[in-house]
DNA sequence: CGAAAAATGTTGCTTTATGTTGATTATTTT
DNA sequence: AAAATAATCAACATAAAGCAACATTTTTCG
């Protein structure tokens, strides 16, 4: 068995099928190590394995957040660490939803007697665990995939308060146009709770910073200060010019 | 027990996977004392060792609350899967908090397009993780200890609704008075939840089942219907006078 | 303060995983 | 159907991680 093991079998859940090719590439090893590691997979039955392809065996259990928030999960925990240094005991957050504020929650556990609004239900549950934390669930209907709210009453809740930090998230980095999502709804909730923030931090791993292909998706405008950007690795210089006028913090440098 | 055990378990659990290289490179300790630390971990089950890697049992979604389910685990496994098989596709509940609860949410996962309200946000965040389900969750402020909540809005939300099936827990059942919580705020979330549903069903694990000491509990009054009762091994004498008004159902007999 | 106990570091050796080469089997092409 | 290509597998060499025993440091407690 293999430090290699987890992230294949997450990889190969993710993307539903993977070649021996394409995931010795990805984690920088030799073909013949993918092969010894996908062997016990196949015998356990947990993927399936044809000449030139790996499968994920579907399983109905695993919705899409929890397959997310697999994926990349070191690289947002680096990040996740890094942006919880920003924060400091007692203050208040606002957080908005997606896997990589799920990572910023479980972080911020190591933080004390924090006050925190969040429109996602893993979010507040998670902070809540927390003694000493004041944990505030804005909106009520939740969405069937992330178990966030864009409800009346989630922007109702979020209005009503005012916070210090607001810890945003996004689905990509276009490189003119900026910070995207995939819903209007997600860059209407990510402008309210930057309005009722002294500071902005948005958490950015490296793999939402693509190139400039952004179908279908909405821009986060309106947002009330300058961000601060945390991200994990350092950004690609297509970026560089949008993003000059932010502040960006490297997680780890490589 | 050592100062950097704390450290190397949240490490773990939030990155998914470290190497014995990684954790002493970040305590700055070395390699060998990082094993003494994660031995007796491993022996305990909080991690999975392999060669060149530690990786943590749990997957971050459920981490933090599993921890806390760990007394009773297995009663409460047997008594959520019975329960589940009451419900069926389709259909909507009311489900309140507490780790019984969180249990069958999970065993809940298994069925299909439900309707739910919750005042939890853990039993929130785990159904709504499922396609298909329509989660509400009632309340905004949550309580510190378990991401439950009491407030205004929780009434408001339940009782807007109607379901089919009302899912209770209780702290404890006494012989005489019947069933008991901690504090008012649960009896009057029992006593909302049972108005609004069809049938109530309790889930109690027999841990519950205590003799006649109820020091300072509040005791759940004004159901709106004969209830039944789930419940993992068979009860108590004690307990039958007061119970055979109710149904009794046994997830496992001995 | 000082001895005992616990925790950590160091060294040398053992075990395990990975990489490489070349032969074997499956798949596609002509 | 044979040749060409791609994937797989076996076997050995190498590199990396693990472990035990002893040395050293730090902590605990009388």
């Amino acid at each position: 068995m293999s430090k290699y093991q987890q992230q294949i079998e997450n990889e190969i859940a993710l993307r539903g099928t993977m070649t021996v090719a394409e995931l010795s590439e990805l984690l920088g090893v030799s073909d013949q190590t993918i092969r010894r590691i996908v062997k016990p997979l196949e015998e356990s039955g947990k993927v399936q394995k044809v000449h030139g392809a790996i499968k994920s065996v579907e399983n109905p259990m695993t919705a899409p957040f929890q397959i997310r928030m697999l994926h990349n999960r070191r690289a947002k925990a680096e990040l996740a660490s890094k942006l919880v240094e920003l924060i400091e005991d007692g203050q208040s957050l606002a957080i908005d939803t997606g896997s990589t504020a799920g990572f910023v929650a479980q972080a911020l556990k190591a933080k004390r007697n924090l006050t925190i609004v969040t429109n996602s239900a893993y979010v507040a549950s998670t902070l809540s665990m927390k003694p000493g934390n004041r944990v505030f669930m804005a909106g009520t209907q939740l969405r069937d995939h992330d178990g966030a709210s864009f409800d009346r009453t989630a922007f109702a809740t979020i209005e009503r308060m005012q916070v210090d930090i607001c810890i945003l998230t996004v689905g990509q980095v276009h490189p003119e146009r900026g910070f995207l999502v995939n819903e209007q709804c997600e860059a209407d909730i990510a402008k309210a709770m930057s309005a009722i923030a002294d500071k902005t931090i948005f958490a950015i791993d490296h793999s939402k910073f693509l190139p400039a292909t952004a179908a279908g998706m909405v821009k986060i405008s309106g947002l009330a200060s300058k961000p601060k950007i945390v991200t994990d690795l350092p950004l690609p210089k297509s970026h560089c010019r949008f993003l000059k006028e932010a502040e960006v913090i490297v997680a780890k440098l490589g």
